[in-house]
DNA sequence: CCATAAGTGAACAAATCGTTCGGCAACATA
DNA sequence: TATGTTGCCGAACGATTTGTTCACTTATGG
């Protein structure tokens, strides 16, 4: 991709998720966000259709990061219990979410939060169907997989909002109260 | 208040909430809600500053409903245990809930719920706290009512997204799946 | 050096918003 | 019933924002 490009999706990127950080996502502007990143206004238009594809394209792209290079094939290796590959995966995840924590902030006050958190929610249940086979008696098994999903990511977003805790610490409150 | 205001009013919630059924908040415009409702452009306004204002009226007074008439004081002349306080307050509420299902399906399409998600982990967080003082160690108390009160939000609209099951029920999923 | 691709910025129509105002209908009170 | 008040109507308006177009400059890579 042309550099001129890379840079004027990046400039976009980052003017946005700057303003996501003062207001909310309905209130802010194309012009703003033209103004902010600097970038003309056919410009803009050339590389998202509107302000909605490019939250989505936003949301996407953190989401790829995050969920990018699983150990999957390395946690199948573990064969000392089932409880320390969900440590590992879980820690890689958060690994890859504390790197985006630029982007997140302002993408998950929640005004704005909830494309986001949806995406999250999506790709943790398929993420960690796997772990949930054991299930809880009398609990659907479709009300447990949205409860972990909805759990995980209602964590990251109150990780955000609460700086100073490593993923470590947050993968530990995340297992201390939620029954996988 | 007047019949007529009374009738007005509750003519734009049920366009409005029927609208959310259909389409994402964002989306809708007002003029379609004038249409669906039968109302006057000046009188919409005369309401409603804005779409913005309708929804967060439309959020608190289900709200008020949802947690109107708590069975506190009742509730505090159980001495047979901790357990069966809990279990009344949430079945109760949940009544409650059951009772608003018209307007909440709309509202919570994922789409648009974020702000009576955000209303409804506030007040479960301060109607539960009480009931969190235990704690875990290791956990801080902050996260945990944060956990809690989303927890009980998203099993609400996983309960709205999946009728058939009756107030009792609903409690006991998430009373199986969190700890309190 | 040149052809291609990307960015600029002004100008445009269209949609939506929120307000205003004169006139009509419903209500409450005497 | 008569009367004053309150709410609703709906057309019209200016203001904002949107998304597109176009003729132009500038950067990139062969």
């Amino acid at each position: 991709m042309d550099r001129r490009q890379r840079k004027t999706r990046e400039a976009i990127f980052a003017a946005f998720t700057g303003l996501l950080e003062q207001k909310p996502y309905a209130s802010i502007t194309v012009q703003e966000i033209l103004e902010r990143a600097d970038v003309g206004r056919s410009t803009f238009y050339a590389h998202f259709e509107t302000k909605d594809a490019l939250i989505v394209a936003l949301c996407s792209e953190i989401a790829d990061h995050v969920f990018s290079g699983d150990p999957a094939g390395e946690a199948t290796h573990d064969f000392s219990g089932a409880g320390k590959d969900v440590v590992a995966l879980i820690t890689h995840i958060l690994y890859h979410i504390q790197e985006s924590r630029p982007y997140l902030v302002g993408l998950l006050k929640s005004s704005s939060g909830e494309l986001f958190m949806a995406e999250l929610r999506h790709r943790v249940a398929q993420e960690l169907a796997a772990e949930l086979s054991a299930g809880i008696e009398g609990v659907p098994a479709d009300y447990l997989a949205n409860h972990v999903a909805c759990d995980f990511a209602e964590t990251v977003r109150w990780w955000m909002a609460h700086p100073d805790y490593s993923p470590e610490q947050i993968c530990a409150f995340f297992l201390a109260t939620t029954r996988l």
